[in-house]
This record gives C-alpha cells, sequence and structure tokens, in this order.
DNA sequence: GGTGAAAATGTAAGCGCTTACATATTTTCA
DNA sequence: TGAAAATATGTAAGCGCTTACATTTTCACC
C-alpha cells in the first residue's frame, strides 16, 4: 500500500488544466479521434505535464474490464512452459494486455484456487493447460463468463475451446517408430497420470502402438514419477530392476528422459546400444544430450503466440473459436537404435 | 469484456440477504474479528448461497492497492529468470499477492514500457532485473511512489534496494582459478553489456583477476552476443578466427558457454584437452553438458523466494530494507583443464 | 439497576473513471 | 442562406467497494 508523496494528478486535473470537460480528457485517451486535433494536443500536453497516468481502479469500475489476461501454468521452471508462455506474453503485449500469471505445481486443488484468485484480481480471460479440471470449476468460469482457453492439449470432441496438439497420436506415432526398429521391451517413464491429460494421453498412445503392433499393451513397464531429473534417473534404475530384459525406455517427457538417460549411463549401459531411450516435447537439452535424444517435437512458441491471438479474439468478438491442433514431428536423433 | 449473462452479485445484495449494512459484509471479508460470530456466519452464509465475489476494480478504487506485484524480466525463455521468478511467484501467493509479468527482450526502451504498463495496471511494488536504467524511470517510480526492488544484481553504494549476488567477484573468483590452472590466453563470450551491469561486471571481474595476475587485461579476447546457444557457437568460431592461441573460453552465461562447447566439439576439438570452456548460473544443462560444465552456481531458488520477501515487506512497513548479497559458488567439472 | 466504556454495527461520503444523453458547434447541400 | 445532419464537447449518473464517523448494543462494575 504505497504511501503518496505528492497528491497523484487526477483526470479532473487535467480536464481543469486543459480547460475542457472530465469526459474530454478521457475520449482523448480512450478514442483520440471522438476529439478534434487542436484540442487534443491542448489535452495531451495537460497530461504530459502533470505526468497523469489513469487509475488503474477507477478504469476498471467504470469500463468493466481490466485488460489484464491469466495464466495458470504448473511451473515456469519447466522449459516447455516457460517458452510456451513467454510468447503468450509478447503477444499480448502487442495487444495492449498484461499478463497474470500464477503456477498449480500440477496439484488440481492449488489450481482451483490459483483459478479463482485470477478472477478475483481482475483477469478478463484465462488460459489453462489441459483439459483436467473439475466441472465445479468450470461452470465457476461460465458464470462469471470469463473466456477461457485450454492449451497444450487438443481432443476431439470437448466443448472448451482448446490449442494444442495430439498427445496420443503423436507418441502412437514415436512409438511406431520405435517398434519398427525393432523393440518389443517397452518400458515408459510418465509423469503422473492424474490430472494430467496430456501424460495420460502419450501412454495410451504407446500401448496402442503396441496392440497395432500385435504386442501385448499390458506387457508396458509404467512408472509414473514427477517432473525433475533426479525422479527420471531414479524411475530408470527401478524399470531396470521391475523389467530387466527393457530395450527401449519411452519418457513421457524430455525431462524424464534425459534423467534415464543419465541413470544408464551412470550404469554402465551404453545408448543406443545397449538400451534405446525417447523423450517428448523437444526442449533444448534433447538436442544437447550425449546421445542426442530422439523426441517428439512441439512449436511450443507458436502454441503460444497463437494462444493469445485467440483469447483476444475471443475477447473482442465473444464468440467461440475453432479449436486447433498443431502439427508434431519426431526428430530422430542418436538415442533410439535398433534393438 | 466479458459479457455479463446473469447480473453478477454486489456486495449490497449479500448484505441485504444477510439483513446488515454493506459496512459489515465488508469487515466480514476484509477483517473477520471485528465483527461478532452469529452475524459472520450469517454473512458468509449469504456470500455462499450467492456465489459473491468481490469486484475487483471497485474493491482497487475504494483501497488504494491491488495485492498485485509487478516484475519485469528480460525473458522467461532464460531458465535462470524462469528459475528466480517462479520461487518469486509462489511465495507472493503464499502471501496473497499475484504476480503481474513483463518482458523486456533485454532492450531499455521496452523494460521503460513495460515498467509504465505494470504500474498502470496497479502494480503495487516491482521487481526489476539489474540496477541499469534511466533516472527518469526511477523518478516516475519514486513519484508514484511504487516500491521497487533490484534483483539478479548487488552492488555497493546503489541506493536502490537490491538482492543479488556479486557479479564482479564471482567472476574475478572463477577466473582466478582457471588462471591457476595455467591459462593465459583467455577468450570471453559476453551477454551485449550496454543496459547489463551484470554482464558487464562479470566481464570486469575477468579483467581484475588478469591484472592481479600480472597478465594485461586488455589481451583479453572479448565478443558480445545474444543470448541463445545458436550464438554461443557463432562467437565461438569467431573467437577461434581472430584469437587462435585461446586456450580457454569463459561464457558469460551456460547458455553462451554451451554454445561455445558445441561449436568446439563441431571443430574437432577436444575440451578441456584443446580448451577449457566455463560458464556462469549453473542451470542444468551446465550439469548435463558433455563433458559437464565449471561454472558459478547461483541460488536463483532462494533469491526469487526472498525478493518476494523483501517487497512484501516494503509494502507493509514501507520502510528500506537492507539489500542483500546471496553467497555464490564456483562449481568445478570437466570442462576446465589445465592450458 | 445505572453508568460509562468498549464493542458491534450502520450511515454515507467518496475513490477516479466511463459513458449515455444533452447541448453546442460545424458542415453539408438544396 | 438556412435547415438538417454530422460532429464535438459537456453534464452528471453511476460503477461496487472501503472507511471515517455516528449510532446502537453489550457488558463490567459499583
Amino acid at each position: 500500500m504505497p504511501t503518496e508523496e505528492k497528491p497523484v494528478p487526477t483526470l479532473a486535473d487535467v480536464a481543469q488544466r486543459a480547460n475542457v470537460s472530465t469526459a474530454t480528457v478521457s475520449r482523448c485517451l480512450n478514442s483520440p479521434d471522438r476529439v478534434v486535433g487542436e484540442t487534443r494536443e491542448r489535452v495531451l500536453k495537460a497530461v504530459a505535464e502533470l505526468g497523469y497516468a489513469p487509475n488503474f481502479g477507477a478504469r476498471a469500475l467504470a469500463a468493466k474490464h481490466t485488460n489484464t489476461v491469466g495464466a495458470v501454468i504448473p511451473t515456469m521452471e519447466n522449459a516447455v512452459f516457460a517458452r510456451g508462455i513467454q510468447a503468450f506474453q509478447e503477444e499480448l503485449v502487442r495487444h495492449g494486455k498484461t499478463l497474470l500469471i500464477a503456477s498449480s505445481a500440477f496439484q488440481a486443488s492449488l489450481e482451483e484456487e490459483q483459478v479463482r484468485a485470477l478472477v478475483a484480481r481482475g483477469a478478463d480471460a484465462l488460459l489453462l493447460i489441459g483439459y483436467d479440471r473439475s466441472d465445479k470449476l468450470y461452470d465457476f468460469l461460465r458464470q462469471r463468463s470469463v473466456p477461457t482457453l485450454v492449451a497444450w492439449s487438443y481432443e476431439e470432441n470437448q466443448d472448451q475451446p482448446a490449442i494444442g496438439f495430439d498427445n496420443e497420436n503423436s507418441m502412437a506415432e514415436l512409438a511406431r517408430m520405435v517398434i519398427r526398429a525393432g523393440h518389443k521391451n517397452i518400458a515408459c517413464i510418465s509423469a503422473p497420470a492424474s490430472s494430467n491429460d496430456r501424460a495420460r494421453a502419450r501412454v495410451v498412445g504407446i500401448r496402442r502402438a503396441m496392440r497395432e503392433a500385435g504386442l501385448n499393451p499390458d506387457d508396458l513397464t509404467l512408472i509414473e514419477t514427477e517432473y525433475g531429473i533426479e525422479n527420471g534417473e531414479a524411475a530408470f534404475r527401478e524399470t531396470m530392476a521391475i523389467a530387466p530384459d527393457t530395450t527401449v525406455v519411452m519418457g513421457g517427457n524430455d525431462v524424464l528422459a534425459i534423467g534415464a538417460l543419465r541413470a544408464a549411463k551412470e550404469m554402465g549401459l551404453r545408448v543406443p546400444e545397449d538400451i534405446s531411450i525417447t523423450g517428448f516435447d523437444d526442449i533444448e537439452i534433447a538436442m544437447l544430450a550425449e546421445p542426442a535424444l530422439t523426441t517428439v517435437h512441439v512449436p511450443h512458441r507458436e502454441m503460444g503466440r497463437r494462444a493469445a491471438g485467440m483469447l483476444i479474439q475471443m475477447l473482442n468478438q465473444s464468440d467461440t473459436p475453432e479449436s486447433v491442433k498443431l502439427p508434431t514431428d519426431i526428430r530422430f536423433r542418436r538415442s533410439l537404435g535398433p534393438a
């Protein structure tokens, strides 16, 4: 709660100084073309001389919107989100909006809390990650009529507008490639699937590819663990303990895969000669790893940028845009070899 | 601008339903102990039944603060900032504040614009990176009495409160170690120094260590380039073209160093046998690189967390806290070898 | 039971802006 | 040249909340 030093000038001060009404000043600021050149200059001059800047609360109260967009993401420490959100924010400022941000640490209850907090803080619209959340929360958003866009996920037949990619198919595609390379004993290290539709879909994708290839999907060795390189390492060790015959470990994301890669090396396993490893996301470390990681490339920046555009459209036209499915592609690198 | 479906309930609606005055409802929400148990329950019941949530603009207007803190960082794609800001945000929510975020892409003019935008959006306080900015902007902040904290930098004799580390000394320390390893032909790939006091200080640190060791600081081969692995690669090639005798390349940050590392490998140079490389920041890829990168470890998370605490203190007590200098330490890894 | 202080609640005045509507001014065109 | 139309500006009513101050209720104590 800042303590005022000098009285901050108000609209009325500007009006008085420029010898016009407050309405004219307001118009000068919000729709300059509605006031004639000479007057406008006089007002703008007064604004500059006084160092006037509109009071946010007053403006929000009167105009019923804040020009602020909120986003709740699991964590910015995940490069995937950092990158997408960065692009999202850049596009937002281009349209005069600012970004209010909160993180859920992958916890549904925290996410709900944050969503409510952002709405209470006047977010005009919201970007949320994935579809998974309670109907109650969706109802709340609808009741407060806050346009909401789901990102990072795309599924047919969902009624939430979304921008994302097809996690299941992308992973199935990669799994097909893995199977084609001769692998039969497949393991997957996944992020916790509960309240994470992306993680879930990726596992489903692997299983589908297995079934298609005549393998038993139930034979998939599945370990769930939280995001983090160390967790990937531990999960890899566990995998090899449970299923020593494993010839390929598919990471649910690059970070987990990199962890697996490290653990493999520490255990004296050669990649890909002794064991293959794949990731998902194609963040920077995927290419930097030794050997470089075969992974699914996802256009995070583009998604962020376009998400901003869609949200702004929802705000302006207040119509629901078509969901968009962004293409992904597989980056084949050294970490995947023949069985 | 959301279009209302049903009229959103207001304080007055709650008051009427609970049969109390609006003042009482307001007190129930903001200082519950000022209203007696029975009344409070009645009010809270009405709040729940109506699904009432306070209007942000009205509250901000009347209370003269928004419980919102702003941060302007260069980019979230830099893991260093992503990590610090994540911790910053987490600590903020613990205190009931939300984070408004903007990015400057390392451009002073853009930063200024964003600072003004955040203030206009009602940020009660601001987190800014480094000291470098115009007096005009500092004046603006002072005039609007927005508490401002500088992060990622710490320098003696600055009057801005800050939390950060001593970039110059940390880098000097690393340079001493480099020199002790026998290196005399030193190159540095730095981020652009203009309007980046951290980059500048790091270079100064190297030069100081050189002087201390009887080397001519002017012999330092210095290349400036923007943040990015590719840029680090290009800069490394340039370095080796300009100064083929170079035995160690000190990166101004890990990302640039990793780029150098890649370029070295591509050029068939062995690290550290043919050339040594060091970084700064100790982000994840530093340890993952092959060979692992010798670098300066910086407690980004702690900085973010404590920055939030300091800002909140400034908001509450409206006193200026002592600046804090966080310790850094050197992580010696394989990328640095004898000359 | 009466008293005064403390506690609980109510009254109502803004906070600084936007905007519908009213009014004044300029432009257009027969 | 004058009336209608278009354009520019002014007036003033809120927007929904907080809070200083006023009023009422409670309660400890004699």
